[in-house]
Parts: structure tokens; C-alpha cells; sequence
DNA sequence: GCCGTTTTGTTCTCCCGTTCACAAACTCCT
DNA sequence: AGGAGTTTGTGAACGGGAGAACAAAACGGC
């Protein structure tokens, strides 16, 4: 509306921004392939994603495409990254390093996708011992002054569901304002702080609830 | 339409099935505390929701609250499990016994959310000599016997991303209709098939993109 | 230089999901 | 028993996203 938008600051469907990742990881693969060309067709197979909603959601961001022609693979990848804001990396925090911390600070797909692991974070003085990923298991206490130091904005709470509010308290009073959260509860946080939430038993159930359908049903499944 | 819904076969809209187990967790939440009667506002707070919301949701059950008092939580809590089938519990294969997979083998949250881990299963044999979890890793091509043994229909894949086709290909091929996805790629299945992914990158983009944003506007942020 | 072919960018329509708002229904108090 | 006060269940308005369809634009062949 005020139409002040100094470079690229349209605001894209909150749908589209939540593709634009899965875009730019089939470009990437498709640029590890050897290709330098591709269709909106192929680029949505590669996606798994209809043509016409790729179209719409890259057009959000400009007119990269040519027509008749089809994307310039690696100037479609870096437009992506740099809406996104994945050209440089950010320093991500986690906390809670039991189980799944360890797994996530181990994970290399995080660097390679615009991420750096600047902190391992743990309430437990046994766990200071550690080195992971190799990096020093750290207090809890530490969060203020690695936040400050590194300039983090972004968070990873991987403690227990009764921990999970504490430290989401404690980052967003040391400023960090985007918390990826993995405990199974709802965090409640001041407005201008964005919480996602990535939770395995929900998605199984959702599983188990289609399953529960298709074993009920006879066999009234396919109509092709 | 065809009106001949045997038991509560009513069709649940896809949005309203992903919010039943947050209603789940939130009421089994409420029962631990004490509490035997809520609200729709109660209980919509403590899931994250509107009220609203909340009561659509569940009407899509049918009525099982009182108009003046609320709901019994036990008894909803009972409807809504049984709703999503996770009153038995669902025996699941994990596949890929990596940082990844040792973290899903040892969460104690799947046995209390309706679900039970009945094989680990890696291509490498040098894993197999592990005991995670209480369970032994086994070689991969033990997938057709454990599924027909335990009657398995929902997997989980934690392999690289190169590998999970294969892997979900096997898993349809053996008769798993519900797969799980942790590795960064698009699975191509059959009708019938439901596949689910987790992905942290895209989380993680998704929170950088809205960071970059923030960063971006001076200080147009809040309004209350 | 012109025409047919290809593929993008966009418009239009439809559908799903969210939210408001209110009548129906139940409890409790007098 | 009746009325005031609560709270559910749902009809209706609204907004956003998905997909079909097409016009505009670029390329290649002649
Ligand atoms: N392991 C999984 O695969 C998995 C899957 C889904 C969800 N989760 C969820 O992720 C979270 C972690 O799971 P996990 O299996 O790694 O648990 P875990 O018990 O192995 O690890 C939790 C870690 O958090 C630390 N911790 C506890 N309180 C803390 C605090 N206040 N501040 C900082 N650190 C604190 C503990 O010392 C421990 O090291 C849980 O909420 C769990 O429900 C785990
Ligand atoms: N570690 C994390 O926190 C994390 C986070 C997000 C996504 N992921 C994704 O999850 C997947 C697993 O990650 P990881 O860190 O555990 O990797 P990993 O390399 O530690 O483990 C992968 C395991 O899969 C096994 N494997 C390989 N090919 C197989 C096959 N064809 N059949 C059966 N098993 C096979 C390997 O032997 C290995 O044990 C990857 O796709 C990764 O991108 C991991």
C-alpha cells in the first residue's frame, strides 16, 4: 500500500514464501545435473508443484523468466536466495543438546543452506564436558553474551516441553527474534518474534488418522 | 453426499485434522493438571488458537460439549483420540539409523503419543551391530519380513536424500501406504500412498526470510 | 523481415479455511 | 418454576490461495 518499497519489499503470500526454499533446492539440483536452462514445467516436476503455482510465485519476486525460453537456472537460484536472504549466513543457537541436539548440531545441511551453528547450549553441567560438532556444549547462562557477540537473531529449542517457555523467555529477552521450536508446546512470545514449530508425533498422527480411513473404507480409493 | 457414512465417516476438512492432535496434547495437558472441565476459550488458549476456530473444529466430531458448561476433558480427549485411531497403537519402521535416526529411535514421545517403533533398519552393516533403543539395527532387506510380521504401515525415512526414493519405493513395493520423510528430496508415490515431510531447512529459510524483513523496515513493526 | 512455436506472466474463477455473530441449549440462583 | 447468565454449535461473510486459461513476448526458421 504505502508504496515505498525500496528494492524487493512486495510482501509475498506467506503460502509462496514457504515454496521459495523448495524452489531453490530443486534449482540447486538442478544446476549440480549440469543444467543452465529449465522450463516452469520442469522446474515444477522438479518441485513436485503445479507450473501455473510456480509461475504465480516466482512472479511474486519480478519478471526473472523468458519467454518462450523458460529460467536461467543459476540467476533464478540466486534471486531466490537473496529474497529469501540465504546469500550470507546466519548464526543459529541451539539449546538442549540431548537427543535430537545432538543429531541437529551434527547435521551439515544446515551450512550448506545458508546456516551457521555459532552455540550449543545446555542447561546441564554434565553435558559441558562435550564437544559436538566441534563445538564446546556451553551454559545456558552463556546465551546473553554468545547472542551478542555473534549477533544472533535466530534460535533452536530442542530441551524437554516444561523447559521449552523458560528459554524461549530468555532469547527473546536477549533479542533474538526467530525461535524454531521442537518441544511439543505452544510457545507464547511478544508480537515481532516468529515462532515455527516442527512437531513428528503431530505428523504421524496425521498419518495415522488417513491410515485409520483407508483400512475402514473397502477398496473405494482409486477412481483412475 | 452419498449420506452413507457407517460410524463418523463424515470427510474432516485437511486443516481441521491437523490441529486435532494439538487439541490432544493440549487436553491431555489440562487432565495431568487436574482439570476435568474447559471451556472452548480455555482450551483454545492452551492449543494456540481462536475459540472460534476451536469449535468448528470439533463440531466436525460431533457435540460432545455441553452449551453453558464446556467440555469433559477426558471424555473429549478419549473422542478426538479415537478420531485420529491413536487409541492402539500404530507399529512403525524407521529407516536409517544415522545422528537422525539414533534421535527418533530413543524419543519416548512416540510410544506416548499412540505410536510403537517395531524395527531399525540401515543399509550399512557395520550399523548393525548397534542396539538402539533396546532394538537391534537390522539390514535393510529384513523390510519385507518385519512389515508382513508386525502388520506395518507407516515408515519413516532418515536416510540421505539420495537414498530415499529407493527407500520409499521399497516401502510401497512391501505394503507401507503412510511414509514419513526427514530427507531434503520429493518423494513420487502412488495414489494411495500419503507422504509427510519434515524439513528443517525450509523452516529455517522460512524464519530468515521474515528476519530479513525485520531487519529491513526501521522500526514499522508494532502498532499496540 | 515475417510467421509459427514455445513459454512466461497474469487474469479470472472457484474452493477452502478463518472469523464473526447469534440463536439454541444448558446451569444456577432466587 | 422462571429468568439471568454462560457457553456451544453453526450460518454467513470474508479473505487468500489453487488452478485453468489466455494474451504478451521472445526465439527460430525461412
Ligand atoms: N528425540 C527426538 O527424535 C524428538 C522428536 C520429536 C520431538 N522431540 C522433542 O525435542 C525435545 C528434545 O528431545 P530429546 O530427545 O533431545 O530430549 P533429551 O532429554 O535427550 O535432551 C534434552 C536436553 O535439554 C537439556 N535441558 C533441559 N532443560 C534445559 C534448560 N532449561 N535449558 C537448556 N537446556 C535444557 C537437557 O539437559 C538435555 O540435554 C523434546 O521436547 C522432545 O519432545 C524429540
Ligand atoms: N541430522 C539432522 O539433524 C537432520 C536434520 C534435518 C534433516 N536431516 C536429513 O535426515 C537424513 C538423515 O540425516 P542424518 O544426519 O541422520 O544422516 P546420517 O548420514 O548420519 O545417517 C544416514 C543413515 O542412513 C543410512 N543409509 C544410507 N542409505 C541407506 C539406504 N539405501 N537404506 C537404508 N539406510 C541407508 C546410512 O547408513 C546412515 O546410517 C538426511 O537426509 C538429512 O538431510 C537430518
Amino acid at each position: 500500500m504505502t508504496a515505498r518499497t525500496p528494492d524487493s519489499a512486495r510482501d509475498i503470500p506467506e503460502a509462496t514464501v514457504a515454496r521459495l526454499p523448495v524452489y531453490l533446492r530443486a534449482l540447486t539440483s538442478l544446476a549440480e545435473d549440469g543444467t543452465t536452462t529449465c522450463s516452469s514445467e520442469e522446474l515444477a516436476a522438479s518441485a513436485g508443484v503445479n507450473s501455473a503455482k510456480l509461475r504465480k510465485d516466482l512472479s511474486y519476486l519480478g519478471s526473472y523468466g523468458t519467454r518462450g525460453v523458460g529460467y536461467d537456472v543459476e540467476y533464478l537460484r540466486y534471486q531466490i536466495a537473496r529474497e529469501i536472504g540465504v546469500t550470507q549466513d546466519w548464526p543459529v543457537v541451539i539449546v538442549g543438546i540431548g537427543n535430537l541436539g545432538h543429531a541437529l548440531a551434527n547435521y551439515s545441511g544446515f551450512r550448506s543452506r545458508g546456516f551457521r551453528v555459532v552455540a550449543l547450549l545446555d542447561a546441564d553441567p554434565r553435558r559441558h564436558e562435550e564437544v559436538v560438532a566441534g563445538l564446546d556444549v556451553r551454559s545456558f547462562d552463556d546465551l546473553e553474551s554468545i547472542v551478542a557477540e555473534h549477533d544472533v537473531s535466530i534460535g533452536v529449542i530442542a530441551t524437554p516441553a516444561v523447559a521449552a517457555q523458560d528459554v524461549a523467555d530468555r532469547m527473546v529477552a536477549t533479542g533474538i527474534t526467530s525461535i524454531l521450536n521442537f518441544a511439543p508446546t505452544v510457545l507464547s512470545v511478544p508480537d515481532g518474534v516468529d515462532v515455527r514449530k516442527v512437531d513428528l508425533s503431530i505428523e504421524l498422527q496425521i498419518l495415522a488418522y488417513h491410515e485409520q480411513r483407508k483400512s475402514g473404507l473397502p477398496t473405494a480409493e482409486v477412481l483412475s
